[in-house]
DNA sequence: ACCTTCCGTGCAAGCGCTTGCAGTGGTTCG
DNA sequence: CGAACCACTGCAAGCGCTTGCACGGAAGGT
């Protein structure tokens, strides 16, 4: 730890000025690397302002700017596991390239649409948004781009903004497609909800689920489809009642791994074991999956949120130096893949007693 | 949703005060609710700053006032469970008394340092800030209480700010009580790290396991105490590492119930069953727990982010009216409690060969 | 009827930076 | 050797709000 002067006063920029004999505009434009500054000046500067511990005051220069070099992140719920993983990952580019990161949380659509037209955009907080899995309404589609703030998303994409996505559908189907080859045929669904959840992803899921089975030619039954909230307890009870179907399913898909995680508790507190019972397979690949050794598919969340920072970044560079071709939206998907697991096993046509 | 006025360009408060037919001072003082404005007026300026879709610039307002209405939290790894809950917690209750959350991550010391002597306290970014886990050095403390900012924590506690925490020590000694009541003597430690990790939360649960030994008249073996990083793969490597020392353990005490996973996970791997022929006990409740059948201390993790940031917004409104009641310190122990689930069971002299 | 109070409002000076523009001295070039 | 240019630097006008102070008028006191 360097012994730098502590508990100065906060330096204005004109102390600083001052003590380098120079204007403030030039110590302004010194620090900020700005050209036009002779580097003997700009050492000077530099130096005093070292001397004086001086920090720019971050909101007269948004004033003056416009500016924030703060970037907002709506997430559903921060709790998830998939929520914290991605921000943080983003969090941590954004603090390296010296932004800062302002949270919102956004559980209801009225959340939604608060956010997004009056908090951060007009609310001039945030240079820039980036959504984490949410839909948005035309007209909210509209405000954003009309407005000035840039926007990324994570999750889902729409067409002007930026986004990193996985193939859902596709993904959901190599899941459900690796329980039909193991000779499953009543195959559960956990997860689907909708309506009242304003998320494309679970769709997409839903749909990999139906094109799985239309290759097979399985006709999905809908009482094999239950719906709960993303969390482990919303598996738990989604699980508890497929339990109770008539022919109850021999396998599950789960939209999630922590709904995967209730379900499999749901099923061993019912005296069934994992996977000779019943096979789950999940989707996220969450830390916890290795333990609990669950089939599942990988997604890249971490590099996601890494990414789209990053681009959030670019464009806003891109923005400033009015280069049209930075700011252009680029949509990334990347790859996913089904890890196997324990979980899920051979159907047997046997099943011990629940 | 209303149909406000959509896509609007950012109206300044001027063409409130135009539209109200009254001057910028008064629509600024009928906007916060001021007294001293005639009911009439404010109506009038409440319509004409509705019917212009109005939001003040923040960071006007900031540089006029040196106020922020935003409150930074400070947490190792987002990343963990613990720390995501609880800044989860934190900042649903901020949102709702309209602050803003800024985020900082702090692994190291030099962040640390950096982050309390110059981000937020000299950066004028926040109005008082939140640290979680986070151990101060005496230079910190000092800047800190020199400093205009206003500080809280969470986890352990500094005379001087308000702090929300646990006796980690009692709640240690409690769970390795109960694996002594079990009829353990050769128990393990996961989790304590001195020296690189700058936190003092471990070393308190540390002082714990002590405690518990010296009531049991045990002598505690320093080779059945295996640092680890405080993730699910610290907690594999370090229990892998118990396993080999000769008389190794027979019941575990995990630091965090993410590390008793990977534990769990490590023993399994071992061809040893939990608590057969381990058990195992961990620290937090965390989600997963009760999935894992893991007995753990039980801490309240989200109410701990709720309680502080219900405190910091005490003392700001406290430090705004000048009431000294309200700014005073206080600090907050929460109760824990063992929750026993099915990894720990007696100790029998048994054991199936690893 | 006159002097205080008090309430409600407006004036204008900031808050601490940024930036367009103008100015200064030194180079380069015809 | 004068014109044209260039590299630096300073001046000063903002950025959009807040707030101390002053002011006009209505209400209250004697």
């Amino acid at each position: 730890m360097t012994d730098s002067p502590r508990n100065l006063p906060a330096a204005k920029i004109e102390a600083v000025a001052a003590l380098a004999k120079v204007s403030v505009a030039t110590v302004s434009r010194a620090l900020r690397n700005l050209p036009n500054v002779a580097d003997e000046t700009r050492r000077r500067v530099l130096d005093a302002a070292e001397q004086l511990n001086y920090r720019p005051d971050p909101n007269a220069s948004r004033l003056a700017t416009g500016r924030t070099q703060a970037i907002g992140m709506a997430v559903p719920m921060l709790g998830r596991w998939y929520f914290a993983t991605v921000v943080g990952a983003a969090h941590a580019v954004l603090v390296d390239e010296g932004y800062d990161l302002l949270l919102f949380g956004v559980t209801t659509p009225e959340d939604r649409s608060r956010f997004i037209s009056e908090w951060a955009v007009l609310g001039k907080r945030v240079d820039g948004v980036i959504l984490v899995d949410l839909e948005l309404d035309p007209n909210e589609l509209d405000d954003l781009t009309h407005a000035a703030a840039r926007v990324c998303t994570v999750g889902n994409a729409h067409a002007p903004f930026s986004s990193v996505t996985v193939d859902n559908r596709t993904a959901a189907a190599t899941a459900v497609r690796h329980l039909f080859n193991l000779g499953h045929r009543a195959i559960g669904l956990i997860g689907h909800r909708n309506g009242d959840w304003p998320f494309q992803v679970p769709r997409d899921r839903h749909d990999g689920y139906i094109d799985a089975h239309r290759e097979f030619g399985v006709i999905p039954r809908p009482e094999l489809q239950a719906p709960g909230r993303f969390t482990i307890d919303g598996g738990y009870d989604a699980m508890t009642d497929l339990l109770t179907v008539p022919n109850a399913p021999t396998a599950i898909f789960s939209m999630s791994d922590e709904m995967a995680f209730g379900a499999m508790k749901a099923i061993r507190d019912h005296g069934l074991r994992v996977p000779e019972d019943i096979s789950v397979v999940g989707f996220d690949d969450h830390e916890m999956s290795k333990i609990m050794d669950l089939t599942t598919i990988r997604q890249p969340v971490g590099e996601s949120g890494e990414w789209i920072a990053r681009q959030m970044i670019h464009i806003l560079k891109g923005a400033a130096s009015n280069d049209p071709e930075a700011v252009a939206p680029v949509h990334r998907q990347l790859r996913t893949h089904l890890v196997v697991r324990r979980s899920t096993a051979p159907f047997t046509g046997q099943r011990r007693h629940g």
